[in-house]
DNA sequence: TTCAGTGTTGACTATGTAGTCCGTAATGAC
DNA sequence: GTCATTACGGACTACATAGTCAACACTGAA
């Protein structure tokens, strides 16, 4: 619509927008995402109010309404980006898993290190689980990052697995693996120290592994 | 204190109290319990007002505060009532478990019955979770209920151990329970019909068995 | 320099909710 | 019946928060 003469030097659209002024709206908008963020984890999505996030982020109220129109949007943004980052992890660049116990293992690693240096996204990612749930307005919008996120973990393991399964199972599988995972972790937070949790990831990971192929092979 | 006549007719405290006026306010803070449990488990603790709780159980708002003093104490009765049901399904009556097997079927067996049929009491379990987590003043008092349904599912297991075991490890295993089974539930719940959650149980028993001995067995 | 467009600000309004308080109804001892 | 005690009701106050808006600041093209 306007003029496009900048796009030429940033041609991929999302990187590095047209001139001062929108690079500095996108600044204002990642500042209050990350400050959003932030109190989520601490605080809770509920319990966060938008001058919470304002003052976060060091920005007038008006400016939170130029960007969201409301709380909503923002933990939609965010569970999608965190979704974004938890799949990118994993599937580590080029190495597309050969056999089902790589693919699980990656899957665990990915989950292992998405809880271990990215907590507060992990902690949102909980935390809009539970609001799927509920009766919510958000809710509608919230389920589809979640079932990319079960298709995901689909996707990795329904073309490894040998014999013909049916399409359920890999789903079952799917919902154990994306259960266990964030089940044990949101437990170990609360029963055991961080170093403790470090330990487990080993026999956790030969156990999941024993667990799955039992699981495949059963009836 | 005061008299204590009726007290020999009813010698358990709880089970029936004094007179008609103390058992019509036992009704209204059940109504209040009921009322809020709905709601909790329906929109979320967090977005129900003292007035939900109040209207639902059909009592006035001032009556509330008779018997709470606040929001979170209700939650806190929750949550305290859910844990004691849980625990109380994991071990059927009189039948102490001879071999580790047995134990973790019950502990599987307990949660698949509190969640198909607790499901308010689940949902808000899983709520209690988060606010766990949270940077909240009823986190601390939710610990408690926490902690003990985590020593619930170690005492179970401890005991039937054969070699053996660091203790940090039968904690390990009861985080792993946990959040197994917590955790598939919940992704169950959005990913597959309540008809595949049943059939996935047996396989899942088994999957489970064999996850927890190759765990036990591991370094 | 000017000026139109865009982004930012924080005081302001409107609303919803927690918690109080006093009047009323039920209870139970006498 | 009477009277003290306990439970209940719902209008009321005080406060916090969502969302608006008119003034202000920055940007960038002419």
């Amino acid at each position: 619509m306007a003029i496009d003469q900048k796009d030429e030097s940033a041609p991929q659209s999302d990187q590095m927008p047209a001139g001062r002024a929108q690079r500095r709206a996108g600044r204002t908008r990642r500042r209050l995402l990350d400050a959003a963020l932030q109190m989520f984890s601490d605080r809770g999505v509920d319990a966060t109010t938008i001058e919470d996030i304002t003052e976060g982020a060091d920005v007038g109220k008006g400016t939170f309404y130029r960007h969201f129109s409301n709380k909503d949007e923002v933990v939609l943004a965010l569970v999608e980006d965190s979704v974004d980052q938890l799949v990118g992890l994993m599937s580590p660049a080029g190495h597309p898993p050969a056999r089902l116990e790589e693919a699980l293992s990656d899957i665990l690693a990915a989950h292992a290190t998405f809880f271990q240096q990215h907590t507060d996204e992990f902690v949102l990612l909980f935390q809009g689980r539970v609001l799927l749930k509920l009766q919510r307005e958000i809710g509608e919008d919230l389920e589809a990052p979640y079932q990319r996120y079960l298709s995901e973990i689909e996707q990795r393991i329904a073309p490894l697995v040998v014999q013909p399964v049916d399409r359920a199972k890999i789903r079952r599988l799917s919902c154990a693996v994306a259960g266990f995972v964030s089940g044990f972790f949101s437990f170990a937070m609360i029963g055991m120290s961080p170093d403790e949790i470090e330990q487990s990831l080993a026999p956790l990971r030969t156990a999941f592994l024993a667990a799955s192929s039992t699981f495949l092979a059963g009836v």
